[in-house]
This record gives structure tokens, C-alpha cells and sequence, in this order.
DNA sequence: TGATCGGATTGGAACGATCAAGGAGCCAGC
DNA sequence: GCTGGCTCCTTGATCGTTCCAATCCGATCA
């Protein structure tokens, strides 16, 4: 059945053997080598057996176009990746990813990645979804409220967001999130118990609810101890230099023992100031970040950093996305994970 | 034709337009339609001006995994992503895949991201192969020789190796590479200039080729400026203790006034012995990385660091894989690129 | 013995696109 | 008026799989 040949030089690709050809080599008809690999309970075991044997001499496997035609699924699920930015540290992502990749990979899933671009939210997910060349998406890029949700739920796309709906309280479809102010509560008790009082807190500005998640853990755990944080709170923009300067005036204006950031960009600030005046972390003034990037871990004083479960996310949306795509009642509208503090000398 | 319609609730999903439906609405037939995607010019002005106002109304796109059954090609790039390894500076990766992903849309791919683990250098890739689900292969993991280029160029299974095939100097399949040696020729000739004329090395042990490749550049730049080496070079793991521990006892033992590192990670290392004996980098000591990580760019001192080209990389690969995939001879079976310096505050 | 039953297996049709031929329709030329 | 060639478009077949309904077969029961 197969069309090419391996003759002679073999130029030619030769075309990988069909479920006819394993059914003729085995003595059945195709319909029951398709059963051997989706429904081997269907088959009597010694025939089940001889159609493994010759799926396995002739070294077959289902032909993915033409079981994605005949199935109406393509088992892949849509991840958009930003063009890449320089300078911040959010290798979170290649973290996520991972992991990301490795889960589905053990539901049968693998991942396909697709260019857009910051402009357009909805860039990319119409074709893909239109085409039918995926099955599902996985929206991450939610920082500031999620458009593509919105868009998303209307064209009724199945996905699964990595963030919650800030923006439309009431959004029906599933997600899985890291409860950003329990890990900055995490890292302010952590503080509090190593004696700190005077802890300050550098975020982003007004207009990220991310930003006043985690903003609200530092506020809480400082108000339940009883402590006052007049002046010891910064707004800036979501970089080293930022994070640098807002510290700069901090311990001018208010002394602040200890910092908490929104970021590890916004640490790696901090950090930096202190080199300036000879301040040494961990030991002079304490410094927490937010990602456990890379660059925590390795910075030659290691930074402690509120850790996101990003395996256990992973795991989550895989979850959510089975139960979706098999038309099952999701067990949750949305799930919220705990992070964990990475401690290191810094603090 | 389509077989679902959006009446009452429309709990049930539309099916999506297919090239029938589009083609009764354009008075044509399904292959005039797919002539007006595929070969416009095949058409006359007035018909394709009809047709692609019904595939604009309708909201057509051809269905993927019809045409991919039929054309036997999936547009889609398979590359294997290893389990997530904490602690070391490589998300150069993650520059790499960004724009890997941006490229080759442009050509009309899409990047299918599969799991594979470290003990199993095939896994993964001959069940995607057989299953033709996808059409060819990006190989970056090629450290250590790389058996999966010998196993594909076996299996006739097109790829593009990023990574120069050094146990195998006569292979035949294309590959793009950044020219190592030459990085840390121009690292050393920058230090060369400032002065310096006790540059050590810090690398990789003597079984990784690309490690031997990255000392070369030093070596011969030291002898090219008449200098000596003696004493100068260390070989390490790659890891940032080992960094550290490296230069400790270069610095001990030899002196230098300078360090080219074949890692940023080792870098790193280095970084935090001259924190540790309070040596300022830059002013006391000059250090350059390699690989332009983003642990390099928001240091708080910035490490001076050798870049990758990668977006040049990732168009020579996509340019690459055009050529194998339209079976055209390949313009020249290896590429070689030539990397720049990020010069900071630490050189 | 013949009818019934249920599990195992089979052949035809369909998924939605492209490929390979095969018409219409038109114009020039003998 | 017929032919040949050209442009533009259509029809039937096909890619490899799964769905559907029908069939086969041996065992059970009246």
C-alpha cells in the first residue's frame, strides 16, 4: 500500500506504513487495527496480540492528519508567545513553559506555539482557531485585564487563562492563578519574624490589579502586626532602574530596615542601591523579590523570592483543559494556588 | 453544509465554514475556491474578487488538518524541550524560541513544542516522525556531540541542527552555528585593549567541543598579542560555585587582572568571589561572560558579556528548512555566525 | 433443530482539503 | 465550419483515519 519504495539509492522519502497495510499483514480489516490502538478491549486478546505484533514490525503510528480530520481535534493546544523583552526578568515564563510541555505531554497533548504581538490581543488566536489547528489555548499574557477572554469566550474558544478575570469579576470560563498576596504576606512574615518592623514595599503602579495583589499580602501581614506603613510604600515602572531609585529614596526618607518587591526586576534594584552604599544585603538591609527568577538564584548574594507553583499550575490547567475539551462540568470555575518563599541570603 | 447551527442557546458549537460552503456562496466550485487561496492567479479578477468576498463574509480559513492530510505536511517545526533545569543562566534558550516562533511565521510555520527528557536522546522524535506530525526538526541540544543528528539523518528525517556537528565532521545535513571562538577572540582583544595583559580563562572540561572551541578564541588572541598563557586556565563544571572556586585560585595563584568565562554562569561565579573579597568588577577586576543572559543584563553591576546572534540563527535555520522542505539544494550546508560583545560596567 | 443473543469483526461512508483530468467557452487560422 | 490552442472552471478520486450499521459466528435457549 505504502506508494514509495525504498529501491535502489532511496531518494525518495518512503511513505510511512498505513493502518491498511498493517491490516493486511496481520489478517483483519482496518477498522479492527483502529480498534487495537484506541479500544483494545474491543478485541479478542489473541487478536489483539497478532495486530500489536505487526504495529510493532512494521513500526506503525496512526497518521495525525487524518485522525485530527476524521476526529475534529488536533490533540495540541495554542500558546502565544510574545516577541521576546529584554532587560526584565521574566524567565518565569521558560519555567512555565516547561512544564507546561512536559504535563500536556502526559495527557497526549502537545504544545504549539504561535507569534503575536503586544498591539494586537487578539492577533493569531482567530486563524489558529478558525483552522481548527487547535484544540484549545492557553492565555497567559493577562497582565492587564484579558482582552483575548473576552474575545475568546464570545467566539466560543475553549481555553484555559493563567490568571484571574480582574477585570470581569463574573467571567464564566476556567482559569488557574498564584495568589500573588499570600506570597507577599508569605515574605512579610517572614520579615516580621526575623525581627524587621520597618518593611518597605516597592510595586507597579495603580493601574495593575496584579501589582495590588500583592501589594494588599504586604499591607495586610504589616496591619495585622500591628505596624504602621506610612512612607514606606513606592509606585514605579517595572524596572532595575526604577526599583534602584525608589529605594534610594526610601531609605532617605522613611529608613526602612527591610524591602519587599513586586518583582525581582524590582529587587534586582534594590540590590543595586545597596551595592552603591556599601549596604550589604541580608546582613544590613533585607530585600525579598517576586518570580524566584534565575536571577535570584544565581546573583552572587542569592535573593529570597516568593515562588510560584508554577508545576502545580501547569497541572491545574492541563486539568481544567481535559475537563473542557471532554465536555465534563469543570470542577471549578477557577483555581488559586499558594507560592512558596525561596529563602536565601538576602534576607 | 455546515452541520450545526447557532438556533436557541448555542450550547452546541458552530462547525466552521468549509471550502463547499464558501463555493455555493460564490456561485463556484470547492476547487475554485481553493485555487483563489492557493493560486490566485489561476482566476479570473471578477471571480476572485467573488470568491474572496464570500471567504471575507463567511469568515472562511481552510481547514488544517484536511489540507495537511492531503498536501502530507503539517507546517509545523518540532523542537524538543528538555525538563526545565533550575540554577544555570541558560535562557539564552528563551531569546532563541521567541525568535524561532516570530521567523518562521513569516514562512508559514508554526513551532510544535514536544517533551523529551536527557537519558533518552531520541525520545520523542520518531513517534511525531511516523505519525507525520510535523515536518521537520529544529535540534538545539547538542552539547555533548549530538546523536540525535546521525539518528535523523538515518530515519531521512529533515532537520536543521543548531550546533555544528563536531563528532562528525562529514555529516551532510545542514546546521547554523555562532562562531564561539571568535566571541571570545573579540572579548579578549576588548580587554587586550584596556590593558589588560593578564586575561585567565575559565571554561568548560575537555570533553565538551564547544567549551574547547570558546578557549580557542582566547588562546590564540593571547598569543597573537605575544602573551602568555601559562598558568591562566581553568577548567571547571558549569555551575556558579565552581565559577567562584575557579577564580579564587587563579586569582591566588596567578594573578590575572582579568577573567573571560566561557558561561555567564561562571561569570556569576567569578562575580561573587570579587564580592566576596571586596574587589569592585570593572575597576579592580575586569570579567566578561558569554551568552548575553539576562542574569548579565539586569546585574546590578552589568556584566560585559559575548551575544549571540540568535535572531540571525533563527533566520538562517527557517532559511534552512525552506530549502529542505522545497527539496531545492541547500545554499551551503553549514552556516557559521559571527557573535558581538555587550560591553557594561564589569570590563 | 431453529430462533435468539451478544461479542467480535467487517465494509462502506465521511471528515475537508488538493490533485489530476476533463469540459465549456472563446478566439485565431486555414 | 472545423480544428487547435488557450483560458477558466468543474468533476471525480484520493489522502488515512474513525464512525456507523451490518454481518459473522459460536453459544444458549425454547
Amino acid at each position: 500500500m505504502s506508494r514509495t519504495e525504498p529501491r535502489g539509492t532511496g531518494f525518495i522519502p518512503v511513505s510511512p506504513p498505513t493502518l491498511a497495510d498493517v491490516a493486511e499483514r496481520a489478517g483483519v480489516s482496518r477498522q479492527t487495527v483502529s480498534n487495537a490502538v484506541n479500544n483494545p478491549d474491543l478485541l479478542r486478546p489473541n487478536t489483539l496480540e497478532r495486530v500489536r505484533e505487526a504495529i510493532d514490525e512494521m513500526g506503525y503510528s496512526p497518521n495525525r492528519a487524518a485522525r485530527n480530520l476524521r476526529t475534529r481535534s488536533s490533540q495540541l493546544i495554542g500558546l502565544r508567545v510574545l516577541p521576546a523583552q529584554e532587560g526584565t526578568a521574566n524567565a518565569m515564563m521558560d519555567r512555565f513553559v516547561h512544564t507546561l510541555v512536559d504535563t500536556s505531554a502526559a495527557a497526549g497533548y502537545h504544545v504549539l506555539l504561535f507569534a503575536g504581538d503586544n498591539d494586537d490581543p487578539v492577533g493569531g488566536y482567530d486563524h489558529l482557531l478558525r483552522a481548527t489547528a487547535v484544540d484549545a489555548f492557553v492565555v497567559t499574557d493577562t497582565y492587564l485585564g484579558n482582552p483575548q477572554a473576552a474575545w475568546l469566550t464570545e467566539q466560543r474558544a475553549p481555553f484555559v487563562a493563567f490568571g484571574r478575570p480582574w477585570d470581569q469579576p463574573h467571567a464564566t470560563h476556567p482559569w488557574v492563578d498564584v495568589d500573588g498576596a499570600a506570597g507577599t504576606r508569605l515574605a512579610t512574615e517572614h520579615l516580621l519574624k526575623k525581627g524587621h518592623t520597618r518593611i518597605a514595599w516597592i510595586g507597579w503602579r495603580k493601574d495593575s490589579p496584579i501589582g495590588e495583589d500583592r501589594r494588599a499580602g504586604w499591607l495586610g501581614a504589616m496591619h495585622d502586626a500591628g505596624l504602621a506603613t506610612t512612607g514606606l510604600a513606592s509606585r514605579v515602572e517595572d524596572t532595575v532602574q526604577s526599583g534602584g531609585e525608589a529605594a534610594a529614596v526610601l531609605l532617605d526618607e522613611s529608613a526602612p530596615t527591610a524591602f519587599v518587591c513586586a518583582s525581582d526586576t524590582l529587587a534586582m534594584g534594590v540590590l543595586h542601591t545597596l551595592w552603591l552604599r556599601q549596604l550589604a544585603p541580608g546582613r544590613d538591609i533585607a530585600v525579598v523579590g517576586f518570580d524566584d527568577s534565575q536571577v535570584a538564584q544565581v546573583f552572587p548574594v542569592g535573593l529570597t523570592s516568593v515562588r510560584q507553583p508554577l508545576e502545580d499550575v501547569a497541572v491545574e490547567i492541563v486539568r481544567a483543559l481535559e475537563a473542557l475539551l471532554s465536555h465534563l462540568p469543570a470542577p471549578a470555575p477557577g483555581v488559586l494556588l499558594t507560592p512558596t518563599l525561596a529563602i536565601r541570603e538576602s534576607s
